[in-house]
DNA sequence: GATGAATGAGCGTTCATTCAT
DNA sequence: CATGAATGAACGCTCATTCAT
């Protein structure tokens, strides 16, 4: 007899119908049947529904970083570890594809721009392992010549769009597109 | 004395406000204001919110062909066409900063993928000259060996990135940056 | 080269469509274009659309007098009287079931509430026909001995619900059930 | 303090404008706040304004069951049982009329025709007292030779148009005049 | 804390009527 | 005179949020 994760039910049902609905289609009674709880019930975990989208968004993203780390190694070569995490980034985004969508949706959206030009400004970024090896990659010369922004660009650029296209079902990927779709991402990037 | 464009400015207003505030925040009677029309003379030109919504896009998509298409040289060697229309294509993006947040919030909600499905089960697209570009690449084995579909995400992936984060005023771009944006989406995609 | 008569067509397509449709269904904009002419052109026949609704009525109304006084006279038994009168008006309702319905329609309304009582209140009807019919049944003691509008109500309103389910369909009248029925609004009104 | 019964006074305060102000004239916010409600309380208790018209009138033809069945005594012969029910019913709409003239109107529009039909191609309906008697009366001959539709017209016709015209105003219905209205429906239909 | 009925501002859309051409 | 584009008030309905229980 567990204590009822309600929070944890209420971003779960939040993602599945944002993700089926889009932000117009799922309104928070919806969402308060779907995760079993009373529609004011919400409001005690999140201050309105911006904040339930937000927070749900900042969920998801926490969730990658332990995934895609794993079996990661700081020391390996610069390509190894580029390769490395795009694969386990575009892997990831394969296997959760809600996640995904998810992802999509908020950055495609009043709330995903604000967040991003935030993030921006505060210099800081979740993205740190990125930033960091990017930043390395540029001080070696491994990389184009390019500022740290469009680098990002080049390399998650094609990464998304295949995802999306996988998602939304236009292609099929295996292990082996997979593969050297990141290799084509690195020759986006690299010099 | 000219006779005013009606349908223009409802669809110069549609661009704004939806640019600005999302599908969202511009309600009908506000596009209308901005118009300068009532609230009921959009529907003389447009059936419904949504019909509005998918016939901006498409007149935007119409304007860019003309722009892209200028001094392209259907018998140049393939690379120099590929750096022609991603060029070209980048430098509307950034010229029409509207146009080009319009279309990915279009693309990036129902209306868009919608009407990405469409295009893709209609074989026909408007993007025939993209399409038939990398279909003569893919035979030459100009072109990495990926289906169609990855190809065009290795190809437009980092280029709609950057133009996003220009658009964004993440990064201020060059005319050479421009240039090598294009060239790195191209080593995406180049055997 | 007749000269076109634009007030009987729009009557004509103000009767087919507010039969067809009810008063909701039928825009002005609807009956103008059923009527071949502009929809501002309405409003020179007539000031409004209550006008027209309540013109199209007494035109209706008109029609019927030369019908049900055709081969009547004035000089047969009373009772014969009755029954000329009330079949003719049957097989009225029924060889123009558009009528009929409009009619109908109109009764049901606040228009035909309103229009009722201006002319209970004018004493004056244009069913003097039936007035007098009445009036003189009722002084004669062949008719029971109810107030007028008692013996109009026992009279017509089988009447008018026979034509009812018949025009929609619910049963087929043939000669003999017609003659029949009015036998029995006789029966319900004689002494 | 009772707990409000809001579904109540939305009926109540539904019957009360449509009757004096016709469908067009009662829109869903006069409603509400006849109910001392919110607008949007209406749609908790009736799917749509369509849905709140159909029940207001089940829920008004539900009542005149109990009220005319009465004291009806299944045994007593067919002639007084007409009587009885016939009398009840003009006496129920007399001292309702709020409900008569809600139902007239009801039946005078889309809504009622669609329900009178779905009602006679299910066979079943309400209005089985009354079906059973003039089932029994046309077996045993006591009544017309006639469909029982037609029965039915020449029956509810007369009472009906007497019920309106008292309603309306136009005659004063006293204990006598009722008896002898409904024998003269009798004499409508019997044989 | 949890509930879900109640709220009411706000939306997309319609349509009778007007009036410049 | 005839037109039909333009108008804008009014409608039915939704849904984020509140609060009495």
């Amino acid at each position: 007899m567990m204590k009822p994760d309600r929070r944890g039910e209420i971003l779960k049902a939040a993602l599945d119908l944002f993700t089926e609905q889009g932000f117009h289609g799922a309104p928070m009674a919806l969402i308060a049947m779907q995760a079993g709880v009373g529609a004011g019930t919400i409001y005690r975990y999140f201050e309105s529904r911006d904040v339930l989208i937000r927070e749900l968004y900042k969920d998801l993203e926490e969730r990658i970083y332990p995934y895609i780390l794993a079996g990661y190694a700081e020391t390996a070569p610069f390509r190894s570890r580029f390769l490395h995490l795009g694969t386990k980034l575009l892997r990831y985004f394969i296997e959760y594809p809600l996640c995904f969508r998810y992802m999509e949706q908020f950055h495609n959206s009043p709330y995903g721009i604000a967040f991003r030009r935030d993030k921006m400004l505060g210099k800081e970024g979740h993205c740190d392992v990125f930033r960091e090896l990017f930043e390395q990659g540029a001080a070696q010369q491994v990389l184009k010549d390019f500022p740290l922004v469009i680098l990002f660009c080049l390399a998650f650029g094609p990464l998304l769009a295949v995802a999306r296209d996988h998602v939304l079902g236009f292609v099929q990927l295996d292990d082996s597109m997979i593969d050297r779709t990141i290799e084509a991402c690195w020759d986006a990037v690299k010099r």
